[in-house]
DNA sequence: TTATTATTGTCAACATGTTGTCAAATTAAT
DNA sequence: ATTAATTTGACAACATGTTGACAATAATAA
């Protein structure tokens, strides 16, 4: 009956994701740009620590929602800058395991915490309770959709 | 007291806002297919037609938060597909204004048919105020960090 | 076991976004 | 009115994402 009223409001939150993917790539940018490190690359560092274990670049590419190509490219950079280390796959000959370096693990721990007084900061003004809602609608937008 | 609960939140809600970016720009790949039309392409038509009147490019990229060059390469190849007309902008020598031509008003209002019903099938398990309270969220993000 | 299917790395082409730089045009200050 | 600052278009270099195609590897079916 009422679901008419919902579709314009989907259509604005399609638009303020769009917008706030794009601050958001930008704010990471500047936070990482102390250390060297872009939105992107950040990213992957988070993948392979939230793994816990060495992890392949497909893994990573469907765990970040990115296609295995993307990822690959981001990754081979990130090797040369040392932030990576590989490892030989016992399961598959060509598909190498790939982690967090040293040097890699340090610096995505001190980003850890810029981005932590970042969200803090940035949360003053909603509560707990309407964050948790958006987290939620957000989820479950996603996997109506996914692929 | 409670702040620190709220950090990590936030820290999900931008990984979700990452990955629904994606998924929504596939989306609007795959609807504007048919029209010959990408997400990107789909979002200067809806800042025409939203907007009314007449704009720059400058104008375009502000209202869409992009940058000015990113949008002139859009309009471009956008006006080389008659999407859109260019006119003589009596308020400066160079700066043109911009409109939608026939051809891409016709194209924006089937896309925008397409995608309200895309959009109330999507928000069927979402109820009318956990949309807006995820809109307002997000609104209120956005402008906590604007540039 | 063998044939088929799916996954993976690699390479290439392209789309879309950024920053930086420059000169022209406009606007604001003095 | 002249000067200084801002805005704009244009061009270039680069980052990050996509799709498509190919061969090698691994997993599944027959």
């Amino acid at each position: 009956m009422e679901e008419f009223k919902k579709g314009p409001i989907f259509t604005d939150i399609v638009l303020e994701v769009f917008k706030l993917g794009g601050l958001f790539v930008s704010e990471g940018d500047q936070m990482g740009a102390e250390y060297g490190i872009t939105s992107a690359r950040w990213k992957v560092l988070g993948a392979l620590s939230l793994a816990g274990e060495p992890q392949t670049a497909s893994q990573i590419a469907r765990n970040m929602g990115l296609t295995r190509q993307a990822v690959q490219r981001l990754i081979d950079v990130m090797y040369k800058d040392e932030l990576l280390l590989f490892h030989n796959n016992p399961e598959h000959k060509r598909a190498k395991l790939i982690s967090l370096s040293e040097h890699g693990e340090v610096i995505y721990a001190q980003l850890y915490n810029k981005q932590l007084t970042w969200a803090v900061n940035r949360s003053t003004a909603i509560s707990e309770a309407e964050l948790e809602t958006t987290l939620s609608v957000l989820k479950r937008i996603a996997d109506t959709i996914d692929r």
